[in-house]
DNA sequence: AGAGCAAATGCGAATGATTTGCATTAGGAG
DNA sequence: CTCCTAATGCAAATCATTCGCATTTGCTCT
């Protein structure tokens, strides 16, 4: 029996390499958005020899294959990457300890038709960011 | 009597030089994101003497300082630049032609309160990008 | 199981955006 | 007008990401 990330590598029909096995578990099983650098230390040492060109190829082949998804925050320079959960979520970005926590409401639900009539723009995706003090950072 | 450049620039202690009153002034009345290369050629354009580093710096400050706001796109690596307008807005961002349009409402008013009770999240800001085709891209 | 081929990887160099160090210049307070 | 500090220019450095090319490895078809 197949484990699951293999079954998604089935399914988007990418050749199974233990390097996009590794990467996609670890993003599966996350609870914070990594950068290309942090999998790619997370795979070395976890003695997956690996280079980071190919974390970046990868992570690419994978954010085409909408299997996981790429974040651009304000705060940072480097691209963030987290799997691509069915779940719609949006994220709390901390200005003191730049930690990004996840959360599970959409406050937006239904505007997109909204704006499809109003701008006769075609939403497809949309993203939301809160940008403050976490609660740690508060004390 | 001074100009809003100006004003500004004294409000938030920076000394007043030509290259920041026209980049000032260039975002003030833009009807779109500027990334800093174009901040560059159009001030080189304009007869203004400058490095792109002065450039880079400049928008540093004034970020720092709250008179711009830095916006990443998942969709793009370099960084843009719009004038803190006083009021609220979110983007609409086409993934065909990568035009950004500004809107004008927000589905989300009020809903920072919630997410304060319960994360204990201090919300300053929020940022909602919507992607999706443009009405000159669905043609 | 073995051969063949395209896709995946490693490695090093290139690129593009942004930052930094340091010498020079120029606001603006007094 | 002088002086001091902040602002600027210039070149080099850095950081994240991409690319070219040679080598390796999945996977399909015998």
């Amino acid at each position: 029996m197949l484990d699951k990330a293999s079954k998604i590598l089935e399914s988007v029909e990418l050749k199974k390499t233990k390097i996009r096995v590794e990467l996609i578990n670890t993003l599966l099983n996350a609870n914070k958005l990594y950068s290309a650098q942090e999998l790619y230390l997370l795979l070395v040492q976890s003695d997956t020899n690996v280079n980071l060109s190919t974390i970046y190829r990868t992570l690419e082949k994978l954010v085409e294959h909408n299997v996981i998804n790429q974040i651009n925050l304000d705060n940072q320079k480097q691209a963030l990457y987290e799997y691509a959960h069915d779940h719609h979520h949006h994220f709390l970005v901390c200005d003191t300890c730049n930690e990004v926590t996840v959360i599970h409401n959409c406050p937006v639900e239904g505007y997109g038709k909204q704006l499809e009539n109003e701008y006769g723009f075609d939403v497809k995706s949309h993203k939301i960011e809160y940008y403050g003090t976490c609660s740690n950072c508060q004390k």
